[in-house]
DNA sequence: AGCACGCCGACT
DNA sequence: GTCGGCGTGCTC
């Protein structure tokens, strides 16, 4: 017997390995095996039954083990990381290390330890010595580790030299895998001792008052939840040391048990209240009865929920999932990154209980294996997450939720695999015959397109839900503020124009609150000086550095350097350092200047970088804040009922960047943004600040006109036949030389042509960034109307015929690439 | 990826 | 001459 086994490499091909008869009944599909592999072992999965050794001209070897008795990877999951790995173009060990969680492989690993000779012994060349050096520090320590801590590369070689002349140890090991279940220690009294007289009597004949008090303790828990106690907790609350419980146990008393323990965020939360009851508005009604046909149908279907902000979708997600869950099917819920909110989580567990788990990176390994787990073997059947969600292992899968399917966030960029995560979700669907609902107030053009063409049924809600008097929330009116005009009128003295600081300021002593939406983080994005020119750049990255910490701190927004700002021209020596442009902590200051009252909450990466930091800031605003100041995090999903205002400090940021999507993604910013105001019974306005007042994001947003816009993008893409009216790929190339990388991206861009039939290959171009953390980048277009496959076909034909690139030189393939710069 | 094998410069 | 650097190519 023989099985194929895909390994955790780059390579675009499966291995045959014998297996031994002895583990015959265990090899089965999906579960990890231990592999030799070159000169070393490694974990793979069974993918399926391998080809007769005679049929083969390699000498196929026998696999060393199988590591679960159950197998770890559902084939489904076999199945729909094939399918990523295909379309994507990546291997299938990369696709699949997507969807197993860390921790589940085991490597070979070797270790090193100074050996009997003495020191004198040693060569006496710096290298020799330096990692003579480190090992005398470190005892037993891992070859890149050594590298790593002297940054040089120690050969292989020359260790093995070493090790035979006993300099050092060298000894190969399987390590283990970082993550692995946990158990805690439970305990209770042993049977003859759990009625209530045996344990009074037990209790009685000690003389210890500790061993007494634990005895009495068990026997209390006993009685009344007929279950074992934590040993942790009972000895914090007896202040007992481990001996008394140790003496109990050897005396027959007490039993010990491990009990698996299954970690989860979720354990944190208070347990969910009662679901709120509302009741659904027509437009909702009429988008879940659609949505509940296909699911009763148990039959594959993709939904384009398009509901404008405040229409309720969450409702109709929740109602459709109760249906789902009550069918005994399961059912995955993608979120954006920025949404998952304790909130988010609350809400749905409010309806459907605890079969709802939650799978994100900023967990622990431990907590996302035990999710992965109890997810894999149907203890749960609900998962909410971001982008990786949509590889959760849930079995019977009947429905797919993408909220704010338009968001950049669904698309995974390094490591590979690329993938978007929505279609994948339409993928995994259609895989498993179950419904999948895409909804947004701003649909991307492709899916409204793939609408158009009914390969999607959209479904509309056009109005917001009623408010509490019953009338219908209307959407704000949206107010657009030359910028151009108000310097004329001398009413811009900084960021914020003389309106719109009165508009904020009439708000505020309404005691109402206010949003404000500045794009960009830190001080000012560049400084220069006045006389000179002179601008700051990062060493690494060819950008220049955006001061945060005025007239402290410039950083790199690439590669996190960071330097003081100084206070005169390093160049010219002149003291006319100027600010250019606006960041948000530029805005907080004049908030300060201007409306020194009001009390202002600022949300941007660089105050939510601590967990927990997100939560915090929107529960303070909620309580006592005045205004909300941000970059695009405070664009989405956020629902106060008290926001009349929305303030968009600078409209044009990010709107002329030279990239195709670079309108779609403005018109949906601000169309999210916008939408934030008014939700409840106050009206709302929406002040935008500008220099470009006809630029077509801005004409649409501020009708809420998704319709016209789409109109009006879809005939741009049509003529420059981008998305979604053909396929583009980008391939990125990266070396530590520009001259290397230029040539890696001329020879490879060169193989792409010999399969360039129905393609158009632009490039190899610098990349829009040439230097990014000290490495040259450049980039090649590929974009067809003939289908995706065109692509595939040639980015694999290139990457087979170049070969795997030097050390140091990178490929990355990006199929259906979402930016081109 | 990561490791082996094989081909060229600087030291005995 | 050999040691050890690094550049191709293969891994069941």
């Amino acid at each position: 017997m023989t099985v194929n086994v895909v390994l955790p490499l780059p390579l675009d091909q499966v291995f045959s390995y014998a297996v031994p008869p002895a583990l015959e009944a265990d090899a089965q599909p999906g579960c990890r095996v231990l592999v030799p592999f070159r000169g070393r072992r490694l974990t793979g999965v069974i993918t399926g039954a391998g080809p007769d050794p005679d049929d083969v001209d390699f000498r196929m070897r026998p696999l060393d083990d199988v590591l679960d008795e159950q197998p770890t990877c559902p084939p489904e999951l076999l199945r729909l990381t094939h399918w990523i790995a295909d379309y994507y173009v990546c291997s299938w060990g990369e696709a699949l290390k997507a969807a197993l969680p860390a921790g589940f492989t085991v490597q070979t690993e070797r270790r090193l330890a100074l050996g009997e000779a003495e020191a004198a012994a040693w060569p006496d060349d710096d290298d020799a010595q330096s990692v003579r050096r480190d090992l005398a520090k470190h005892d037993s320590t891992t070859l890149s580790a050594v590298r790593k801590r002297l940054g040089m590369a120690v050969s292989l070689q020359r260790i093995r030299d070493w090790a035979d002349a006993d300099l050092v140890r060298l000894t190969t090991t399987l390590s283990d895998p970082n993550v692995s279940p946990k158990t805690e220690t439970h305990l209770q009294l042993a049977g003859p001792f759990q009625s209530r007289s045996a344990a009074r009597d037990a209790a009685e004949s000690l003389r210890g008052d500790k061993q007494k008090a634990v005895v009495r303790t068990l026997a209390t828990a006993h009685d009344q939840q007929r279950t074992p106690v934590r040993q942790a907790d009972l000895v914090d609350a007896l202040d007992a040391p481990y001996s008394t419980i140790h003496s109990l146990v050897e005396k027959g008393l007490v039993e010990r048990t491990e009990e698996r323990v299954h970690r989860s965020p979720l354990s944190d939360l208070p347990p969910p209240g009662d679901p709120p009851n509302h009741t659904l508005h027509a437009a909702q009604q009429d988008a879940l009865d659609a949505l509940k046909a296909k699911i009763a149908d148990a039959s594959y279907h993709t939904f384009l929920l398009h509901g404008i902000t405040g229409s309720g979708k969450t409702e109709v997600y929740i109602a459709a999932l109760k249906q789902v869950v009550e069918a005994g099917r399961s059912a995955i819920i993608l979120v954006p990154e920025i949404a998952l909110t304790p909130q988010t989580v609350q809400r749905f567990r409010a309806h459907v209980g605890d079969t709802v788990a939650v799978l994100h990176s900023q967990m622990s390994a431990g907590e996302r294996f035990d999710t992965w787990q109890a997810l894999r073997d149907g203890r749960k059947q609900i998962v909410i997450g971001p982008r990786s969600a949509v590889l959760a292992p849930l079995d019977n899968l009947g429905l797919i939720v993408v909220d704010e399917e338009h968001e950049a966030s669904y698309k995974q960029f390094d490591p590979a695999p690329r993938y978007h995560a929505r279609d994948v979700a339409v993928m995994r669907a259609h895989m498993n015959d179950a419904v999948c609902v895409l909804g947004s107030a701003t649909p991307s053009l492709e899916s409204t397109m793939n609408a158009r063409r009914g390969k999607y049924t959209r479904l509309s809600m056009p109005e917001r839900v009623p408010t509490t008097d019953g009338t219908v929330a209307q959407l704000p009116e949206v107010e657009i503020l030359d910028l151009t005009k108000q310097r004329k009128k001398h009413q811009l003295n900084g960021p914020l124009s003389d309106p719109l600081l009165e508009a904020i300021h009439t708000r505020i002593e309404r005691d109402e609150q206010v949003l404000l939406l500045q794009n960009r983080r830190g001080y000012a994005p560049v400084i220069e000086c006045a006389d000179c020119g002179w601008v700051p750049h990062c060493t690494d990255c060819s950008v220049s550095l955006t001061e945060h910490s005025h007239g402290r701190q410039l950083r790199c927004h690439y590669c996190g350097y960071t330097r003081q700002t100084p206070s005169h021209c390093p160049s010219c020596d002149s003291d006319a350092l100027q600010r250019i442009g606006t960041g948000t902590q530029r805005v907080e200051e004049m908030l300060a200047r201007e409306l020194p009252q009001a009390t202002v909450l600022r949300m941007d990466r660089d105050t939510t970088r601590q967990k927990g930091a997100h939560h915090a800031l929107l529960s303070a605003f909620r309580e006592a804040g005045d205004i909300l100041l941000g970059t695009q995090m405070i664009a989405k999903g956020l629902d106060f009922a008290r926001v009349t205002l929305v303030g968009v400090v600078d409209a044009d940021v990010g709107m002329l960047f030279p990239d195709f999507r670079a309108e779609e993604r403005t018109f949906q910013l601000l169309t999210q943004v916008a939408g934030r105001a008014g939700r409840a019974d106050l009206a709302g306005t929406v002040l935008l600040q500008t220099r470009n007042p006809d630029h077509a994001a801005l004409r649409f947003a501020r009708t809420h006109n998704y319709d016209a816009f789409a109109k009006h993008a879809l005939e741009e893409r049509k003529a420059l036949r981008y998305p979604p009216f053909g396929n583009v790929a980008s391939v990125e190339f990266r070396a530590p030389k520009q001259e290397e990388a230029e040539h890696l991206a001329t020879q490879w861009t060169n193989r792409l042509q010999e399969r360039s039939d129905r393609i158009d290959i632009l490039g190899p171009n610098p990349a829009f960034i040439q230097r990014v953390q000290r490495y040259f980048r450049y980039r090649t277009i590929l974009k067809t109307t003939a289908g995706p496959r065109v692509l595939q076909r040639a980015l694999r034909h290139a990457r087979a015929a170049y070969g795997s690139p030097p050390s140091n030189h990178y490929v990355s393939i990006d199929m259906d690439a979402l930016d081109l710069l």
